[in-house]
Order: structure tokens, then C-alpha cells, then sequence
RNA sequence: GGAGAAAUGGCAGAGUGGUCGAAUGCACUAGUCUUGAAAACUAGCGAGGGUCACACCUCCGGGGGUUCGAAUCCCUCUUUCUCCGCCA
């Protein structure tokens, strides 16, 4: 969420550039800023409560020390309305902190000052484009067909054991996943980011501290039992690993990489673009995940859209990069290049990675600060982006890879196979 | 799952009703000394709110209660440890 203190500084700045997101938060600004001064000077007056109060007790107990009991008692009568009054301005304090805090949940975060304004998809803004897209035969087939010709991936059975979405990868199919997942590692940590290997479930506090809750709640699957989430994505238990941690400034750059499944309910998703591999329930994915001191956090972000790229290279699949509009945005993300691949025999973009700077916004709600050279505690800036999100990338490997012969396994990707062809 | 013990600052660890946001040690930061480092010495050193700055307020796992007053007593939840059971 944004800083209260950004708000008040800053007020007329934000409600502009909400505006890109096609909303008008002066409403919602103006509701946080009185709420803010009905909550200091709430709070102010139970301060000052409590001030007298334990001012009257220290004396009491001095009397009764001292062995003068009558005067304590004339003092302990006077303490009643104290407490009474405090229990009142406590109860509203709660009740304006909490208003507060819910009307700050409803604000997303501010566009970086390149976000260009859209509403849709068609507004977002193409920054890259690199690579060929082949020339495929007239019979080419798109990856669902594929999958079952060369019986790699079989949807019928993840239905059968589990639902539509979870689909079962088989044989040389599976291989390849392992293929990718031990290869986007590879290429992270060479790249400085350290692995984890993290829960693929999490409470609901990591669900408020990247932002999932309590907006989409409805996205995530919820184990009722335990109260436990399972993961949409690795950015969850990853970035709350440093959740009300206070850094040091020497710590920066916090880069951390991390393959977990992904469990998503794509509630309100159908159609024919939902077709195979192009929106699961489950799928993997191997993130990246840094925390940056403000100051870099933007050049961090290019570091990781170069990264990105060198993996795609490296794949020879073609793509591009957009940087997404205002109305495109996720919520908690101030600025986002989403890379898409071109799927030849689906002739269209697939979306593949999506690299994003939250700025203070996660950071914020985590807790999560380091302490600058003045010793004084700053909010730091977390970053992410998938390197690289599997199922797409696979569609995208299958229908431009595809050939009479059968599939041709990337060449980098041949020695994590072990084989060079899918026939 | 059953029985018992525990939860205090970055870590270790005192503190069982009042002057305790909390001794002490370690770690850390700055300074003195040193060619430099180490050692030694000196000082500082939790978080949040509030204020121009002070004052002041809150926080001793979470929540609730008793009391004029709670780290300390009571209830409850969570977590950790030990023993037993089960088990990849």
C-alpha cells in the first residue's frame, strides 16, 4: 500500500497519475487524509489519557510506599474516569486505524511517470521486438495438438485426477519441463541470484504482504483446514521472506531466483484462448526476486528485462516487450514489461514473463526497510519477474520448433534433455 | 496425535506487581590509540506513533482479563523445545 506520508506530501501528484489507471482517487485521498488527522488527534487525546494516568499511579504507589494509604485512595478515585475515557478513545482509535487501513488497501499503486495511459491491452506499448518468426508448414499445429500427437502432455488425464487446467506431462514432455526448469536456474544464478527453495503454501499474512490479499482473494486456492493459501506465484513466500526485516544498506542488491508450481483459480477465464498450456490452474514457473535501495531499483528493473532477454535469445524464440499501460497494470505494480513470444501456429503473442517494480508499494505493507546512512529506517523497493513462466514457453518451443521430422529441441536446451528431438 | 517445559532487544540471557523499554555479555556503529589491523579504552546502539524539536504514548509471542499500576498474576490462541506414538 502507499505510504501515508507519501499521500500527505504528495496528494495532488498521486490523483494525477492514478489517473493512467482510469481512476479518480481524489475521493479515496481526500476519505484517507481526514481519516489520518481523526486518527492523530484521536490518538493524541489517549496519549494525554494515559499520561495522567500513569502519572496518577506512580504518585499512588509513592503514597502507599511512603505508608500514607488514605491519600492513595483520594487519587485512586480519580482514576476512574481515566480509565473509562481511555477505553472510549481507545475503541475509536481502533475503529479509524482500521477504516484507514482499509480505504489504503483500495488504492493501487502510483504509475511510474512511463506508464503510458490505456485502458487495455491494445494500449500497452511495445519497447522491444527481437528475433524470427519462422516460416512453419501450412499443416503446422498449435502445441494442443502437438502434445497429443507426440503424446507429451495429456490434458484428459489431469482431468480425470484432478480437474480441467492441471495437465499431466508425459515422457519426453516431462523431461523437457525439468529440461526448463534446471535451465532458467542455471541461467539465474550465473546471473548473481541465489536459489531458494521456498513453501508452496503460505499464511495469510504473506498473502497481505505482496498484496494478493484482500483484493484477490478469490484467485488463490485456500486450504480451509489450516488457513493456508497455495501459492499463485514464487513472489509470494520469496518477498515475504523479508517481511519486518530492517536491512542494512551494504545488503543491497537482495537478488533471489526460486522454481515453485504456481496455483491460480483463473476464476472468470473461458474461451478459446484458454486452450492448452495457455492458462492453467497449475503451472511452473521460475521467478526472480530482488530488494532494492530506491535509488536503484529502476536501473535493477532494466538489469532484470536484459536478463530476460539473453534467456529468450539463447531459446531463439522471437518476441517482444511491452511496457504496460495504466489500465493494464497490476495493482501493486508501479511500472511492468510483460515479454510475449510469438506463437507462429497460434499466430499470436503469448505472454511469458511479466518484470515488475513495486517500488515501496509491497514493501510497504512487509515491513520491510534498511536503515540508510543516517541510521534512520527507510522503506526499500522489491522487485520480480518470471525467468521464465514454463507453460507458454513450452507452447512457444512446440509450434515454432515443429518440423516433419518432429520437434527440435533449442540447443541450449538439448544437454538438460538429453535428447534433440521430439518425434 | 499424547505428556511436560518454554516464548524478553540482532544473538545469548537477567528480571515474578510500582522508579523497567527493560541488567549483563556478545555483535554492531563512531571516536581515542596504531603505519594499518587486532587488543584496550570512551561513547552510542530495538520498533512504531507523535512533535519544528522536545515532551509524551504504545510494544517483553498474539488476543482478552484482574489491578490505581502488569514483562511479572489469570484465561485463551499460536509457536518452539524435550519425551512418547506415527512416518517419507
Amino acid at each position: 500500500m502507499l505510504q501515508l506520508q507519501a499521500i500527505r506530501d504528495r496528494k495532488d501528484e498521486i490523483i494525477k497519475a492514478l489517473k493512467k489507471r482510469n481512476i479518480d482517487a481524489a475521493p479515496l485521498v481526500q476519505n484517507v487524509l481526514e481519516l489520518d488527522e481523526k486518527r492523530r488527534s484521536t490518538q493524541t487525546k489517549l496519549d494525554n489519557t494515559l499520561a495522567e494516568a500513569n502519572k496518577l499511579s506512580k504518585e499512588i504507589g509513592l503514597f502507599f510506599k511512603a505508608g500514607k494509604a488514605q491519600e492513595a485512595n483520594v487519587l485512586k478515585e480519580k482514576t476512574g474516569t481515566l480509565k473509562e475515557d481511555s477505553k472510549r478513545l481507545g475503541d475509536d482509535l481502533n475503529t479509524v486505524a482500521d477504516e484507514l487501513q482499509a480505504i489504503l488497501y483500495q488504492i493501487p499503486n502510483v504509475p511510474h511517470q512511463s506508464v503510458p495511459a490505456g485502458n487495455t491491452d491494445e494500449d500497452n506499448e511495445e519497447v522491444f521486438k527481437e528475433g524470427e518468426i519462422p516460416t512453419l508448414n501450412t499443416d503446422a499445429l498449435p502445441h494442443w495438438d502437438l502434445a497429443k500427437k507426440y503424446d507429451i502432455i495429456d490434458f484428459e488425464l489431469g482431468v480425470k485426477i484432478t480437474g480441467a487446467g492441471f495437465p499431466v506431462y508425459k515422457g519426453k514432455g516431462a523431461r523437457l519441463q525439468r529440461a526448463l526448469i534446471s535451465y532458467f536456474l542455471d541461467k539465474n544464478t550465473e546471473a548473481g541470484y541465489t536459489e531458494m527453495q521456498v513453501p508452496h503454501l503460505v499464511n495469510e499474512a504473506s498473502g497481505f504482504g505482496t498484496g494478493q490479499l484482500p483484493d484477490k482473494e478469490g484467485q488463490m486456492y485456500h486450504v480451509g483446514e489450516d488457513d493456508l493459501y497455495l501459492i499463485p506465484t514464487a513472489e509470494v513466500p520469496v518477498t515475504n521472506l523479508f517481511r519486518d526485516e530492517i536491512l542494512s544498506e551494504k545488503d543491497f542488491p537482495v537478488c533471489y531466483t526460486a522454481y515453485t508450481p504456481c496455483f491460480r483459480r483463473e476464476a472468470g477465464s473461458y474461451g478459446a484462448h484458454v486452450r492448452g498450456l495457455n492458462r492453467l490452474h497449475q503451472f511452473d514457473k521460475v521467478e526472480i526476486v530482488r530488494v532494492e535501495h530506491p535509488e536503484n531499483s529502476y536501473k535493477a528493473l532494466d538489469g532484470m528485462v536484459e536478463h530476460v532477454k539473453t534467456i529468450l535469445r539463447e531459446l531463439k524464440l522471437p518476441y517482444r516487450i511491452l511496457r504496460l499501460c495504466g489500465g493494464d497494470l497490476g495493482f501493486t505494480a508501479a511500472l511492468t514489461y510483460d515479454f510475449e513470444v510469438f506463437s507462429t501456429a497460434q499466430d499470436r503473442w503469448l505472454e511469458i514473463s511479466s518484470v515488475s517494480n513495486f517500488e515501496t508499494y509491497q514493501a510497504n505493507r512487509l515491513k520491510l526497510r534498511y536503515k540508510d546512512e543516517n541510521g534512520k529506517n527507510q522503506v526499500a523497493h522489491t522487485l520480480n519477474g518470471s525467468a521464465l513462466a514454463l507453460p507458454r514457453v513450452l507452447a512457444g518451443i512446440l509450434e515454432n520448433y515443429q518440423t516433419k521430422e518432429g520437434i527440435q529441441i533449442p540447443e541450449v536446451l538439448v544437454p538438460y534433455c538429453g535428447f534433440d528431438k521430439i518425434d
